[in-house]
DNA sequence: AATGAATGAGCGTTCATTCAT
DNA sequence: TATGAATGAACGCTCATTCAT
């Protein structure tokens, strides 16, 4: 499974000729905003690519700030829709759960997509409250996912070191997708680093001791 | 130490009137890209922070393109300087040289400039040959800071399994840094996400075995 | 029969509201050109004797060369249309269309539009190629007009020395109508200088002896 | 003879060190004007091929302004001392000088120069009062020099037909000149329009009858 | 639902000019 | 003399937005 442009766009479905015309819209500014970045993203460009004209926009979106909201909407609803698909459908293996969820997201970091999208929206949340939120909620469920896996996988430990762990894990696979995902200097490497992922942060959680959020005299392990 | 926005101005010269403009716009450009982010980094609102009129900064920068190079090479030029001063000054164990550059790492994340910017520069990165080619530098000086390091904690390490493991760390490490860097949900996670790091990656190194990038059988450790 | 500025912008549709708006805008930096010299041709000046504002132009011309060029074609296409209509209306004394060509000329000249004008073309012409070529195919074709009255008036002459003729007469007529032109000096001689041209070139292309282009020993009238 | 650039620099001759700031700024200007039009002519472009900064132009030249009048000063002095030495080493045969006078505008206009400065100064002299007096005054003293060579080949003309076609003859040659000059489609013929233009002007003139100045039924030749 | 016309603000840039040094 | 710093206006152009049709 992976995350695609067209996984952004059905939405009710049903489609009379063609696509309608929110969805359109969106879809195209998406794509804009990975092929040359949000600055390049102009309602004249968008408009453009679907074969519009730009005031024709504003028909749809009364501003461009409602465009990009909704595009962050529809953005972090489909990431969304996407982590609790694979929460459903994920096996009784704890293990091999975030096994697979680790390489879930590194293999996203290979698609254009997502190696492209994500630092924008990181950079549009640093000076957007709205984008800042909506990347959070995001983030929020995947941590939440992470938190059941580990739990599983390490039952004893108490709230906060499977908070921690959570996070520490979901942005390290954040960090490793986009610095050696699609396009990268580094990409070539991408299959060894999922497998040393998987090993790396397994075995944490596995070594992980309850009691105390961090061992101050080094874990136990090795 | 930190990464400071004086960090990049080092130089103090005896000119006649006030500072050097070139230091002084890139300096007031640098602040601008961090606290409204790139997009907002217009040459009337660098201007208006240093006092200057529009035209005049096309004075010391032919076009607005050269600025922003110049801009790049101070930012990286920067980084590059405090990993080399971190390496000299560096102790004799490894496992604390590793633990010392893990805590520099997340601590810088912890400031403004450091978890405002780089989402910038990766975003400008994937649509700009030269920042990209900027960034990469920078990356490939610090991942070579983490080589030779992990060669000290697990000198019996291949070359490949020694890099990847340096990438792997590397890229982690900037994933935690911004995502619960300064003003982030989770940026009051950050002490216990440094040590739980720290403890992560040193024992990850240690457990790697040669030969094989990957042990199959799960790590040793635990 | 006069060149204006009203001939250049014969078409008129039938728009949703006022006139079609590249011919306004071309219409008024004719008028721009003419009244106050290319150099003050601003986009912004054209825009406000248009009643635009400067942004708008734009959305007509994507450039300012696009505009340019549009009016050089304009300019140019409208000459070969006069030139042309002359052509077919002329009678059959060959003595008489070659007079009243050489009227039409300097009658020319003694409108603003034309002894204006023509010294921008040219200037412009040796630093731009396009406009090279423009102003060149409009005089070719005068050329040619002139040919074909000399070749009446003198059937005897070679290739080579109608063209020559032509082209002595063409530039020279040129040269009397910026020089005793519109607004100039020697305007008040235009009417005796317009009988000398007629009775000159009438004259020279009689006297013009078929072989070699030059009669060496000086021509035969007189 | 030839107008050259040099020509306009001598001024009271000396040179201290290299050419005098005026001499040399004035001569930079003009070959900028040449090579780059009018409106290429900056005082940052002036300056640089100078080897000057701009700012230093106003130590010279209160204004741009200033600047351009000194120029045409220059320019039109040149001209007018070159004619005026013509005429001083003439030798006795009227024909002779006329076609001499003739042969010399041409060659005139087959430098760069004379071809790419000309309608510089013409577009100029529309829509400046100073340039415009400047160029006529140049012009005048030639149309002099026609009148008088004129007077000698047609003794009987009255002053109104010597001036008129004193007129002809150098407006056309003028436009013969920028026609068929310096890198335009028409400059191969230039030999052989030199010698027409000779022939057609020298007849003409020859031709002329006095009394009335314009022949009302024809003129009596052919 | 869709377009073309129009606006106003802002962009990066260039220019002539001023002035202290 | 000559320079570097600085200004303010204007340039061509792009943008989001509005509105009548």
């Amino acid at each position: 499974m992976k995350f695609s442009v067209d996984r952004f766009v059905p939405r009710e479905g049903g489609y009379a000729r063609g696509a309608d015309g929110h969805e359109l819209i969106l879809k195209t500014a998406l794509s804009v905003m990975i092929d040359h970045g949000y600055k390049a993203m102009t309602l004249r460009r968008i408009a453009a690519e679907c074969g519009l004209k730009a005031g024709h926009i504003s028909y749809y979106f009364k501003s461009k700030d409602d465009l990009v909201r909704a595009l962050l909407k529809m953005i972090t609803g489909s990431y969304n829709e996407a982590i609790e698909a694979m929460a459903e459908k994920a096996g009784d293996d704890p293990e091999k759960k975030l096994k697979n969820l680790i390489r879930f997201m590194l293999e996203d970091g290979r698609t254009k997509q997502a190696a492209y999208l994500f630092p924008e929206l990181w950079a549009l949340a640093n000076h957007d409250p709205f984008v800042q939120t909506c990347v959070e909620e995001m983030y929020v469920a995947e941590q939440g996912h992470f938190e059941e896996i580990i739990a599983e996988l390490n039952p004893a430990l108490g709230d906060e070191d499977r908070k921690n762990a959570a996070v520490l894990i979901l942005s390290s696979l954040e960090g490793v997708a986009i610095f050696a995902g699609y396009g990268k200097t580094w990409e070539e490497r991408m299959d060894a680093l999922e497998e040393m992922a998987c090993d790396c942060f397994v075995a944490f959680v596995k070594a992980m001791k309850p009691g105390d959020a961090v061992a101050t005299d080094g874990l136990s392990i090795a």
